[in-house]
DNA sequence: CGGGCGATTGACGGTCATCAAGCTGTGTGG
DNA sequence: CCACACAGCTTGATGACCGTCAATCGCCCG
């Protein structure tokens, strides 16, 4: 089980000036909550493929489930508890906030507040969980990768604004493993959404020509 | 998006003498806690089949998944916040205690001891859907009917106490939805575990013969 | 230019969905 | 008590979809 990092802007220094706090869980802190937060962790770096964390070996038979796409403000650490053969890798360079377990439980005990926060955030992955095991359990190949572009462009736009190019910087093995797919089956439904004019496939990216079409298709 | 919620022994009247607690929220609850919350809800009753809740019409095309069975104890409500076509139908009689979402909101509000514990349900309930979408994106029929049998049975040994014969009081479309597969192919594929002497085949339940083969195609 | 990796395309076969028929148990009414 | 109906389950035949194996292409970089 995987999840996958994506890289975005790097954030200022401080908690106060970070670009992307508003959608991550420190919204719920105050000046002095972030500052003492602040304290707790540290800023690490990641170059591209690298691995963020892994608590055990991958399956030796091959068989991966990309269990999700991680976007700047996600918060992970919650699914990674108490868990086994879960892992997370870097796509392009990353950056991340890590707590040290125990200090950041400290941290959250008495604040209400911030544990509500995460409680939502918790339950909105739980929901999207729940979307997904849907998809997987069934969609048609062409329902899976059309759904899957319209979600991924829904996530971005919430980030960088509206755009009809939706950047793809993980591969195709990764999309396949997200799917419950092989790279095979992924890249022919590809070409095939681009033959019925639905999408442009650019080096990186994809191009919406038809988003009605395509959100038809994701919501089928 | 469905859940389906089992039958258990009926609790006493009061949370004080509840034998489910233990297994459920309440159990972060202190005793002036506990009648406090036992004013806020109510215990109702349902039948076989009835729909304990209900967000939005089933999806037409007849196309369902169910996330999820719930035994006594379970904690449902977190998922369901924010969520259309979402529902839970009892399987036998079920009696479950509701709380209307604004007097619980406030009840936990300014209880960090019980937004831990809810916290920690949630993420086990992430982690369960987490090790379901691999069921789901990356097993063969044979893997996902093992999985799903000894899950079930760890389940009920959980509540129960050990026993070979698990009872399966859900029907075999209420399987194939959990799993992603057919009527059909879930039937086939049970009596071919019957042919291959890993189980036997009861109305209402299966007797695992040989649990190390099933759980090692439920590993798999 | 050549090596290598990721992506694409093609041919083929297996698994599982689909359609359809029979089976089993349970309840109902004659 | 038996006939009948009905619902859930099982079994069979067929084929579509997608996985597997393999070859090729495009691109980047040395």
């Amino acid at each position: 089980m995987k999840i996958s990092l994506v890289a975005g802007e790097l954030n200022g220094q401080s908690c106060a000036d970070c670009a992307i706090r508003r959608f991550s869980v420190c919204a719920a802190l105050d000046k002095a909550e972030l500052r003492e937060l602040e304290h707790l962790g540290r800023h690490i770096h990641f170059a591209s493929c690298e691995t963020v964390f892994a608590q055990e070996e991958m399956t030796t038979d091959g068989r991966r489930q990309i269990v999700g796409f991680s976007l700047p403000g996600d918060f992970l650490g919650m699914a990674t508890s108490a868990r086994c053969s879960f892992s997370a890798d870097a796509i392009g360079t990353v950056a991340v906030c890590r707590f040290p377990k125990t200090s950041f439980a400290r941290f959250i005990e008495d604040k209400p507040h911030l544990l509500h926060r995460i409680n939502e955030l918790t339950i909105r992955e739980l929901n999207q969980a729940q979307d997904h095991m849907v998809l997987l359990g069934r969609r048609s190949a062409e329902e899976k990768v059309a759904a899957f572009l319209i979600g991924w462009r829904d996530r971005l736009v919430q980030l960088n604004g509206p755009s009809k190019t939706v950047a793809l910087p993980m591969s195709r093995q990764d999309i396949a493993d997200f799917l419950g797919l092989t790279i095979e089956t992924v890249s022919r439904t590809l070409t095939k959404l681009e033959r019925d004019r639905v999408i442009g496939i650019r080096p990186g990216s994809v191009c919406l020509l038809d988003p009605a079409r395509a959100e038809a298709m994701a919501a089928a």
